[in-house]
DNA sequence: TCTGGGGTCCTAGGACCC
DNA sequence: TCTGGGGTCCTAGGACCC
């Protein structure tokens, strides 16, 4: 028998906002935003005044004076974002989770047992709701494009089923913006084109669009507008880099200041790593001047490093060298450091001759000695927390605007 | 005190190899 | 006068997503 893929794409509403909405009855009916510098997520009462994710807290006070800025329940926003995943997997174990608050379930073999996909939906969508009490936004579709679009539709609190028999009329009537790849810029390009809908962009030649927009996005946007989306769902994915930065304001641009910042990330970083055996041969660092210019440099290493120290050495260099090149910027506003090239965890723990993770020898008492007191304090921090012991340099009070509880919510399983 | 933080993918050019 | 050709790796920058 045939199973027809069919895909749910399940989006809770204003996440974090629906959160602390539903932890304290007082906040609901309000528009709330979680966060402070820094607009984190709005509840559709504060997005109703223009309050949008990613906009400076001032900037949300002026358009809402009213907004009230709440938030901080980090441990619960884990569980109930997992508490909803689970109540998909409840129907099938093809699910693909994008976020904390966002996944794909391929429900296609399951309508023997639970109904048609649709009927799915409603059922999650309802559970979701009596249980964990959260909205949820769903779409239905063949392809997990169309069931992206289909819950942007249907948001707030909704569900939006498209037929497949009329795929091409649902889609070919929305804006480009819906389109999964199209930004700000890639929506400007087509405007100034003349193409403002996914039909426009349908109708509009492949070899045109390849040249409007580069080769790659050229041929799946156009693919995507036919509603040709040949991507299946992938239950493990497992992430091919990881990095953390941390916003600066103004800050001089003096090795006092970035060695004890780069010092942290680097420590936030590799302590992941080592978690997860997945040392990096490849560090970038981003330095981000007073005016939002930013610059990239990098270094692959010819082998695989997990210790703080060793990144944080490498991230201040390429940081120097950064600065040296650009010596009238006296003033940087951000600071981040990626780590990619990561290796494989089997293939690390049975290969016989791995170096050691600094570069040294295993055997030199410097690398010994360095791996040892890494793995000593991630175990204090398993037990005790992240904050229980630290790097003195590192060790800065107010260092970021966003707490490290949060930061973790974005991560992904390396 | 305008502009967070964690990720993925693509492009273009240069180095280097055969 | 012209000046291989393909493949891989690396770096820097940009766009996008949640």
């Amino acid at each position: 028998m045939e199973v027809v893929s069919a895909i749910l794409h399940a989006d809770l509403d204003a996440f974090y906002a629906s959160v602390e909405q539903l932890l304290n009855p007082a906040l609901r009916g309000k528009p709330i935003a979680v966060g402070g510098g820094v607009v984190l997520a709005a509840s559709y009462e504060a997005r109703a005044f223009g309050v949008r994710s990613g906009m400076p807290g001032r900037r949300a006070r002026e358009l809402c004076p009213d907004l009230i800025f709440t938030g901080g329940h980090f441990t619960e926003y884990q569980r109930l974002g997992d508490a909803a995943i689970d109540v998909l997997r409840d129907y099938t174990p093809d699910v693909e989770r994008i976020s904390i608050d966002e996944a794909f379930a391929d429900v296609g073999g399951s309508t023997q047992l639970f109904g048609a996909p649709g009927e799915i939906a409603k059922t999650v969508r309802a559970r979701v709701r009596a249980e964990l009490g959260l909205p949820i936004s769903i779409g239905v579709a063949r392809t997990k494009h169309l069931a992206k679009i289909a819950s942007q539709v249907a948001k707030p609190d909704g569900l939006v089923i498209v037929d497949p028999n009329t795929e091409l009329e649902f889609l070919h009537n929305l804006p480009v913006e819906l389109m999964w790849g199209v930004g700000p810029a890639t929506k400007e390009r087509l405007a100034a084109n003349g193409i403002e809908t996914i039909g426009q962009l349908a109708q509009s030649s492949p070899q045109a669009m390849q040249r409007l927009l580069g080769k790659a996005v050229g041929r799946k946007l156009t693919a995507l507008a036919w509603n040709k989306d040949p991507r299946e769902i992938q239950t493990h994915r497992r992430a091919t880099s990881a990095g953390a930065q941390s916003a600066l304001g103004r800050k001089p641009a003096t090795e006092k200041v970035f060695r004890p910042v780069l010092l942290h990330l680097a420590e936030r970083i590799a302590r992941r790593l080592r978690a997860k055996d997945r040392p990096c041969r490849t560090v970038t660092v981003r330095v981000r001047f007073a005016d939002m210019r930013a610059v990239t440099r990098a270094i692959t290493l010819p082998a695989p490093i997990s210790a703080t120290t060793m990144l944080a050495e490498i991230a201040i260099d390429l940081v120097g060298s950064v600065l040296r090149d650009y010596p009238d910027e006296r003033t940087i506003s951000l600071l981040a450091i990626s780590a990619s090239h990561l290796g494989e965890s089997v293939l690390q723990l049975e290969l016989p001759f791995k170096l050691a993770d600094d570069g040294l020898r295993p055997g030199t008492r410097k690398g010994m000695a360095r791996g040892r007191a890494d793995r000593a304090m991630d175990a204090i921090r398993d037990r005790f927390g992240a904050e229980a012991v630290t790097y003195a340099s590192a060790a800065l009070g107010s260092l970021s605007s966003v707490p490290d509880d949060f930061r973790s919510l974005a991560e992904k399983d390396l």
